[in-house]
DNA sequence: CGCTAAATTCAATACTTATTGAAAGTATTG
DNA sequence: CAATACTTTCAATAAGTATTGAATTTAGCG
């Protein structure tokens, strides 16, 4: 396997696992392509590589500039966007973090605190009550970690990794 | 909100996230009802609760024991088959951690090794081989402190949690 | 065994989500 | 300010995923 087959198979892994991931799939090759790629590309370009329309295009980048995973690369005198990822994975990280929390996790505890806040359910039913609060006790937990994991510094990201490995 | 419209709610909603988690979302539901309910539940039970058909309740109800979630309540006497919920909130963390972790994670880490065992790859593309084994290094941690997770006793689980947040 | 209740399978179908591409919008240039 | 180069939108459509339910298989019982 040379370079070029190498790229292809990681846009296209990329691609596969978003999709595993609750991630679209195409957003997730266009960010893989930006990320393998040393300069800076222009929606043409990336219509070309990943035979996808126009449309297609400007939506996914826009929602990787959302996510904070690409950004705009303006050059002088030049009319047209070019685009470039983030590359400092643990940025990438983070981010990804973030959006996932914001969609997966946040909503879950907001409806949790909401159904356990009712007067009587545990009065009513112990059984109920328990599964609610268990799970609330779980998912902020893991909202607190990741949110410790988001705000610090990078190296602190791969140091609590390791720390909580040994 | 009276107990049974909780109840309602908390169905409703494991099945709305099921979906943002990549996970089915009449199988969260049926999690969902198996773990809200006192006793457990025959297909039929589940088909009328969930207004759901036989077939679509058998492959729910036999994805969610493969995932160890639920387990089979075989009653003396009885021909027919009882469901019921694991209700250890760890246990179940642990292995919806497990087959996430299996889908989401674990294919990419072979992939990855894949794709940067090849010879030359950071002669030709310094960048490429950087993104690469960058992913690794997240990828390969976040599997071990998953894995960690996963062995570790109940009490370890939650305390590394809190660990973590301290 | 054969009968029957229950579980499972799977092709057809419905539903959900992503993609296209032409039309509309916006900004730059001469 | 009109021509042009590019970006964005969105209704139609395609692709992907989940669900149905009748047909089939499996297993308990006399």
């Amino acid at each position: 396997m040379e370079l070029q087959k190498g790229k292809e198979r990681f846009i296209q892994s990329w691609g596969a696992f978003g999709s595993s991931w609750g991630i679209n799939r195409t957003m997730a090759q266009v960010h893989a392509l930006l990320l393998v790629s040393q300069e800076s590309l222009t929606a043409e370009e990336i219509m070309e590589e990943l035979q996808i329309s126009r449309g297609n295009a400007n939506m996914n980048v826009r929602t990787l500039i959302d996510w904070g995973l690409v950004y705009k690369d303006l050059k002088p005198g030049e009319r047209k966007e070019y685009f470039v990822a983030e590359k400092e994975m643990s940025q990438v990280v983070k981010k990804i973090i973030t959006e996932r929390k914001k969609k997966e996790l946040e909503p879950m505890i907001k409806i949790l605190d909401e159904i356990s806040s009712v007067e009587g359910v545990c009065k009513e039913s112990e059984e109920f009550c328990k599964v609610v609060s268990d799970i609330k006790l779980f998912a902020s937990k893991a909202d607190t970690m990741l949110d410790k994991l988001v705000k610090a510094d990078s190296n602190w990201l791969i140091g609590t990794f390791l720390k909580m490995v040994k």
